[in-house]
DNA sequence: TTGGAAACTGCAATCGGTTGCAACAACCAT
DNA sequence: ATGGTTGTTGCAACCGATTGCAGTTTCCAA
């Protein structure tokens, strides 16, 4: 089974026809570790099957976004994927080298429940990441 | 002195020119209380003058921004801004009605510390927002 | 008050992302 | 195995936002 074989299981599972661009999109995301931009995954899956479409592309990661297969990670302009396999986390994006590293939810918790109790807001942390300089590029600077 | 009379002194004193347009464009955002959307400045200002282009629109509204002069709040997709007056706040923004609450800085301080002092990582937090569904729309789906 | 340098604008081209549509193909029932 | 239903794709048009460029305008210095 491939690392994104279980993804596969669930797509069909859900009802939804398993499609070679589907399959060639989700080999893409499983090929590279961490988040990989649709101008990536175009790249790649374009150098197997030329026919295939950015548009195909992007509705193939809408659709596994709204199925909860993939994150969408959102900060700064561009949106990057990546495949869930591990438990829930949120990320942290670095504004200059732009790597990404990851979080636990239980950082948010404290901030959650006070929107919730003094507000009665329920913020959608789901997809939650934050901007900001990693303290590699902030010695860097130094 | 108009609502937004200091903020034109600002852009003045930063050394950028005081043009018809700019000064139509903060009018715009002054005309209107909280957050406002680039159509709805657009279409304003094409009102009164109609050689106006967008481009200049989003070109005053960044040039506001980086002077700290404009929030931009990025919630959902479309950019709304809101004129620098009142102290720093945060804004909750919710996904069925897309009214935006405010929330003080501290409901972020806890979070705010925790990534700087167990990874480093200093959070971009200036124009922080989130999404979510607030209370009156939560009341109403149940 | 006026001349000139530099900032700014409008225009048009462009770019990333989305959508309508007709042709096509996956998949289930037979 | 095969036919029909219907979800999916590629194409092209479109939309909001950004950028290069040439002409225009602001604003300071003289």
């Amino acid at each position: 089974m491939t690392r994104h074989g279980k993804t596969l299981d669930k797509l069909k599972e859900a009802g939804y026809r398993l499609t070679p661009q589907r399959v060639m999109v989700l080999a893409a995301l499983a090929g590279k570790p961490g988040h990989i931009g649709v101008d990536d995954i175009f790249r790649q899956v374009h150098a197997s099957y030329p026919y295939i479409d950015v548009a195909t592309v992007y509705r193939t990661l809408q659709l596994l976004k709204v199925l909860h297969l993939v994150t969408e990670l959102d900060v700064g302009g561009s949106a990057r994927y990546e495949l869930i396999e591990t438990e829930v986390h949120h990320h942290m994006v670095c504004r200059n080298c732009s790597r990404a590293f990851d979080f636990s939810p239980t950082y948010l918790e404290e901030f959650h429940h006070r929107l919730i109790q003094e507000f009665g807001f329920e913020p959608d942390l789901e997809h939650f990441a934050i901007g900001g300089l990693c303290s590699a590029c902030a010695r860097e600077r130094r």
